[in-house]
DNA sequence: AATGAATGAGGGTTCATTCAT
DNA sequence: GATGAATGAACCCTCATTCAT
């Protein structure tokens, strides 16, 4: 593996470790056994690391979405995907918790965050039109959008502040995911498997 | 109004606008035209200050729940409650934005937060509780909590998102009073007044 | 003597004795005994301790120039203003010497330092008229001018290139300023006293 | 052209459009398509590189003065080969404005250039006393060498210092000239054909 | 209460230079 | 001849914090 992706790899998991405020180049550097000059060489800086991050979490999510317009066809799949969707927020669960950086740091990387934040609105409001043509929620679509909003707003915050620190983080995406479902139960003809399931959760 | 109050007031205002991380002791002893020494007189950091807010912000919430548990008397004063409680989050929202400062600083700032966003949740959860006396919502306790969940996370998650930047930060609120009231609207018997209201919020 | 005074001074002896190149912030730290964190108090960097630098240089100039304009009545007060020109840019000489510095280094530095160059233009400009004025040079105004063009380059040459570095510096000094009386001699109806001397700058 | 030319050509025009201090070696190199390590292949660093183009000038110098002293016959050429000496100075005027790299690099740098500084004076004596033959001057040969110093002056400082910085290289060097030979004016018999022309340097 | 000069650790960054390929 | 990743020293600068006054 090259040096840019360990860099990419390492910062990523220091970041979501210890928060992108508290680690420096010099942290990346060391942890990696490389020298500061050599991070610099492949990054100009913490900031071109985050960039790069938010740039694959960007591919990922696009990745995800060129997916879900080919395959998700039954109810089922949704959850499927909704878990798909918080696996990959989970895996770059920083960015969403280092909001700060992000927002008042380059111009360029703000921008950039915008953009991304308003495609994963366009996301969360495709996937409830989608299940809405697989099972008619019975509600108007500007009603239907401000659900969708809702759902996006609860699992980025699930993302950023871990109701149960105490659990491992594969319960915790399934409880959001649990979360989430509970919202749409309403509209929805029956219980999805997901809420069926007789406390799965809780033998940890 | 006391130094003390004065450097608060002005933290809580910078912290809001460009993030904690951007503002350092010195920025904020100039914003007052007090001098660092002074400062650090009053408080021994940038962390103490972050807790005197946490502090206050925990204050402003215990009063509005003693008030919520007296006069939440019918529906209608749910809204209300909702729109205050959102307001309390607006007015300290770098606190829910900087999850990184809270989380990896001092481990007394850390244990306060995370002290702070039990009690948010007891209260979203308790916000419920009461609205199941007034209307029943016809959901079990469990399903009724996780509603509740879902209902402080969008809440949180509007504090750190802004999806709408463009908005003046009332007008925000009411987006986010309604997006939350959206999802409560499948277990309430009739239309709250503010969904049932004609677009009042685009004609700013 | 306040600390920004130490500091101004010491750095004019830095850098005149190893160039501004080779000085760096920490160097004028140590060399005071200071930290450069208390450096950095006073000056936001190197630049703009040579930007202080350039313009105690100016000041001393338009001091001298003032002074010109009311005591620069005989050819032998001439020779004493040559001579106190000298003096500041010898004070000063690492200006001069580092050209690059000042060039390209902060854009309102430069423009500083071109203004600077066109007002010791200037100087050397109204020095000659007035010479002119007490003993006509009988050359018509833009000979004049030109002879002025050419004492202010050799009087700044001799400031960068030390013809003779192994004379001391007030040698030095009497050195150049009798190269540039050299240059007025034809046009002077007498030698200057300065000329006349028999030799007193060898016996050293 | 071989690399190694080219990377001195490329080092000479960025040297003297940006100063020396301001080009890294990797900015050469990047500046030729080549590599940092091919760069090192041929110099052992920036400042070998300063000694050679310290050479060629040397080089240069030493061959118009083998040419001096065959071709000098008339005043017309001496004018000629002010110009000359003026173009090659302007071609490595980096040299003349560095004077800090130079004089504090490496020691033998230094020695280099102290001594290529002596063949400059010795050159410009010699042209005068050159030119002394041709047409008398009519002074003793001290203030003969002393007036040669102040031209060698006016001349390096013209390369340093810019007076006219908005006009083209070309027309800098004719007034340049103009200044060194309004200089000799009082001692020859007739003007030279350079100050005679009627401001044929205005009409650009 | 308040000042403001001073500290020093640490972070970000550059760059001359090397070396395996 | 040439590449380009890698090194490490040094530099610039910030900032939380202290302390004599």
């Amino acid at each position: 593996m090259g040096t840019r992706e360990r860099i990419l790899d390492a910062s990523l998991e220091l970041f979501n470790q210890e928060g992108t405020a508290a680690i420096s180049a010099l942290t990346i550097a060391t942890s990696l056994g490389i020298s500061p000059g050599n991070l610099y060489y492949h990054f100009r800086g913490k900031e071109e690391i985050l960039a790069a991050l938010l740039a694959e979490c960007d591919l990922a999510l696009a990745r995800l979405y060129r997916r879900m317009d080919q395959e998700l066809n039954t109810p089922v799949d949704f959850e499927a995907f909704l878990l798909s969707l918080l696996r990959v927020g989970h895996h770059f669960r920083c960015l969403f918790r280092d909001q700060e950086a992000l927002r008042f740091g380059q111009p360029g990387l703000a921008q950039t965050w915008r953009r991304q934040l308003r495609q994963i609105r366009q996301i969360s409001q495709l996937l409830l039109k989608r299940l809405d043509r697989l099972t008619p929620l019975g509600i108007p679509e500007e009603e239907r959008n401000r659900l969708a909003d809702s759902l996006m707003l609860s699992a980025l915050a699930s993302l950023c502040f871990e109701l149960d620190p105490e659990r491992d983080s594969e319960t915790q995406l399934l409880l959001s995911a649990r979360c989430l479902l509970t919202l749409l139960q309403p509209y929805l003809p029956e219980p999805t498997p997901l809420l069926a399931q007789q406390e799965p959760l809780s033998n940890h």
